[in-house]
DNA sequence: TCCCTAATTAGAATAATTCTAATCTATTGA
DNA sequence: TCAATAGATTAGAATTATTCTAATTAGGGA
């Protein structure tokens, strides 16, 4: 076990200025090998565990935060009690079933928002949510 | 000191079933009485101990549910750490400036959304709420 | 290989929120 | 009017979510 490793993984991790470490390329795996995810620190703590990696739940905040600024995900504000991180860092929005957690993206052409005010004097808009709060019908 | 207490505010939490204690009339004093506001938790409180009302922290945050529950109050989810309330509770949107937590309203005539597609089978739409997100231009 | 430096990890601390036992208040009946 | 009862309310304690920082680990040059 000489080589260093160069799987996908490990290598997006390089190139995001992160070394590729044990718990990190665990967690990339995770979240980067299938399609897209949404995650919070918890769930994502908690499959790590399943899946027989050792890693604290801080360094999973910390790996989601790192990812983030790294532009390799993207945080959802849904909840005001909780984080989560989307893998799809495209522009796009959301559906959110406030009962049980469950997020699903809606593509950027799905919605169109216009006639938007202009922003409060000396600022600029960085981004614009759009969040569809749904419910189970009852039944 | 006998006739019973029959102000605004008082009148206000007996229609939406609360009591008026002392604590609910202070809190409701302080945010319904003048204009448009949006608080957390912890401003509110600060803002009660400032003016000599004496309320814990664990009552303000039951009295911000109950009222939001009673259709006094309407919660704005902006940040995923903190839980702000808004005292306009008709339909609108929102400006955030991440840096400092300042929220500011959108009226709804003043966003349009339309094309949204269906949502998920057997769900239902119970609200779209647009976060346009600012910052202060650099300068 | 060894040392130095900087990045990384995770236990401990903090922040935000909720839970629940104790307290208070309104109402009823005497 | 007053006491007893039931239900609502309050706030200390507990929990949950997140961040901080000291100790550890790992990479790169000599």
């Amino acid at each position: 076990m000489t080589g260093r490793p160069s799987n996908a993984a490990s290598e997006r991790l390089r190139q995001a200025g992160l070394r590729p470490t044990r718990q990190r390329l665990a967690l990339a795996g995770l979240l980067f090998d299938g399609g897209d995810r949404h995650v919070t620190a918890e769930t994502l703590h908690r499959e790590a565990i399943g899946t027989h990696v050792r890693v604290s739940l801080a360094t999973v905040y910390n790996a989601l935060h790192q990812f983030t600024k790294a532009g390799l995900l993207r945080e959802v504000v849904v909840d005001a009690g909780r984080a989560y991180f989307d893998t799809n860092t495209r522009h796009h929005h959301h559906f959110f079933v406030e009962h049980d957690g469950a997020l699903s993206d809606i593509a950027a052409g799905g919605v169109e928002v216009s006639r938007l005010p202009a922003p409060p004097a000396g600022t600029e808009v960085e981004r614009v949510d759009v969040v569809v709060r749904i419910r189970r019908r009852q039944g």
